[in-house]
DNA sequence: TTGCGATGTTGCGCATGTCAACATGGTTGA
DNA sequence: TCAACCATGTTGACATGCGCAACATCGCAA
């Protein structure tokens, strides 16, 4: 048994990443404060700077978080589907759906500029991210779904539109009341806007 | 000739605008600061409540302003082209423009949620924004060089392409490394998405 | 002319980010 | 075995920001 709390945490970094992750949900990244955050997990106010250069640090810790569980939601949203242009679509219903269900983690994750060179985790998860949807569309042209070409081009062009939809859907600009109706949007773009073979 | 400074400013809320504008292209919006813009407009760090309840209401007040240029921006990207599919897509175009010359302010004019309630100018001057873009769709429309339908839902699905690649490039997660690059993305997009008629 | 309301100013309380100095205790090498 | 070291936490301080309250100034209207 542990007498009252130990000097050394054990886990803080995981605990503050946690309580990061929840307090931006509630306050969105404007109001989040590192203060708070220790608060949260219970150590004092300086706590986090042994894991995180500072604020900006944790957030793009935060971010980086949001982007794996972001492929997830993709990857999971595509599965069950086996045609592969479906798939390509849920992945997309996918990504608004996560945006729409963590509107301030979503928010983190691209409001910031992104440097590479300062927080390269949460760029490569971003990356994988694009690299998933990447996937999705090379699936589709090799099945002969989609038109050929430059597959890295159509996936830039998917995700402008998921993105464009997402943004403007979470910050409250599109005239829809509920995520189903934004859904059904998102439906009629992309079944608009995907150059479908045949 | 005036004696040195005046104890009242004359103009200030003007003054204070163009300041804030000004100091959000600097630092963004993040690192804006509403001590700083009173220092630049020469008074003290009270001075702008008197003319925005606060820091907030000045942003939103930045905010109107550049939905206000964005409206010229397209308006006038438009003008000399007489075909109207032309014109929406320089519409298009010139949005995307306006986003990489000036990206602080439309960060200002899109991150934060938009309440109604709260800023009604800001809210009018973006919906004065959305209905130039829908009176380019609705045109194109009419001169039957756009397939018929909701021309609200087409306006929707246009703003919204525009506006993924926008934000996208502005936050640097696109792989163009000038701003030339990035409407070429954008005239692709745009051609490929739009249900031209015919 | 006077006095009132709009507009600026000064000064404050409270919160935050971050630096510096110090405390603690698990691990390690002699 | 045990002492020193280093990673991890803590306390305290400072500069800065937001926004309230009280006060100052001045144009305008009765």
């Amino acid at each position: 048994m542990r007498r009252s709390k130990p000097y050394h945490h054990g886990n803080l970094r995981e605990e503050l990443l946690e309580a990061a992750i929840r307090l931006i949900a509630e306050v969105g990244p404007t109001a989040f404060t590192l203060r708070e955050v220790a608060r949260r997990a219970g150590v004092s106010h300086n706590a986090p700077y042994r894991h995180f250069r500072d604020r900006d640090d944790l957030l793009a810790a935060v971010a980086a978080q949001g982007f794996r569980e972001l492929t997830e939601a993709m990857i999971a949203a595509a599965e069950g589907h086996s045609d592969s242009l479906d798939r390509l679509k849920r992945a997309g219903l996918g990504y608004v759906t996560f945006a729409l269900r963590r509107p301030q983690h979503f928010t983190v994750m691209f409001d910031a500029p992104m440097s590479r060179r300062k927080y390269p985790e949460s760029s490569e998860a971003a990356e994988r991210a694009f690299g998933t949807l990447l996937g999705f569309v090379a699936s589709c042209q090799d099945a002969g779904r989609l038109l050929p070409g430059d597959s890295r081009q159509m996936a830039l062009l998917a995700w402008t539109m998921v993105h464009g939809i997402a943004k403007l859907a979470i910050t409250g600009r599109l005239p829809f009341h509920s995520a189903k109706e934004v859904l059904k949007f998102a439906e009629f773009v992309i079944g608009q806007s995907l150059p479908a073979a045949e």
